[in-house]
DNA sequence: TAAATTTGGTTTATAAAATAAACTAATTTA
DNA sequence: TAAATTAGTTTATTTTATAAACCAAATTTA
């Protein structure tokens, strides 16, 4: 059985970006995650939120130096998800490769 | 320079599944695309045309046992955008992999 | 042999998604 | 103190994917 349904959740640029990043470093700032990306603010907020609603993501709200800063970081939820995505779309692109 | 942009041709589920199937087998008739791929006529259709009018792939119409045949090829302008599209993606997939 | 069904699609309409634009609120700078 | 900047959110618009409806010809069934 080949081709199995793509988590539409990470199968978008930004979304998969995001999480892609939050894999390797844990957690994250929103500024980094903009700068990283280069969505908007407002693309990326979208798309954090949905991250987030899906228990994909935690985000952690504080101040820093006055400002507002939106800390993420993976959950074991996100990162099952991201693991599984990654081991169904190697077939669509016909790789033999392990992770 | 890592997440480079997805070429949004390719990086639709349905799509990325036709071009996978076409570069394994290099001819591939409208019936077998939509087994295959589990999608419904309409939406594989459409997807089809779009891949198509990118250069992506090739589509002759033909007759065979007296109904109407749809056989797709892909050409080397889409097997050079499906390779970048793999190398792209692999970035985002946190691959270190070749093909 | 006429009606119903199936095959192999296309076209059109709808739902969902991504994205951008507009806005908020506080802070800093000139 | 007015303008610009930071760090976002909310809302509106555009794009995309998908499904539903449709079409023509061929085949089957009654």
């Amino acid at each position: 059985m080949p081709l199995k349904e793509l988590d539409p959740l990470l199968h978008s640029q930004l979304r998969l970006a995001i999480v892609s990043l939050l894999v390797s470093v844990e957690e994250a700032e929103f500024t980094y995650l903009k700068a990283e990306t280069n969505a908007t603010a407002g693309n990326l907020s979208v798309q954090l939120q949905k991250l987030k609603e899906a228990g994909y993501i935690e985000i952690e709200k504080s101040f820093k130096d006055n400002y507002p800063q939106t800390m993420c970081k993976i959950t074991s939820k996100g990162l099952k998800a991201f693991d599984t995505y990654v081991k169904d779309i190697q077939h669509y692109l016909n790789l033999k490769t392990k992770k």
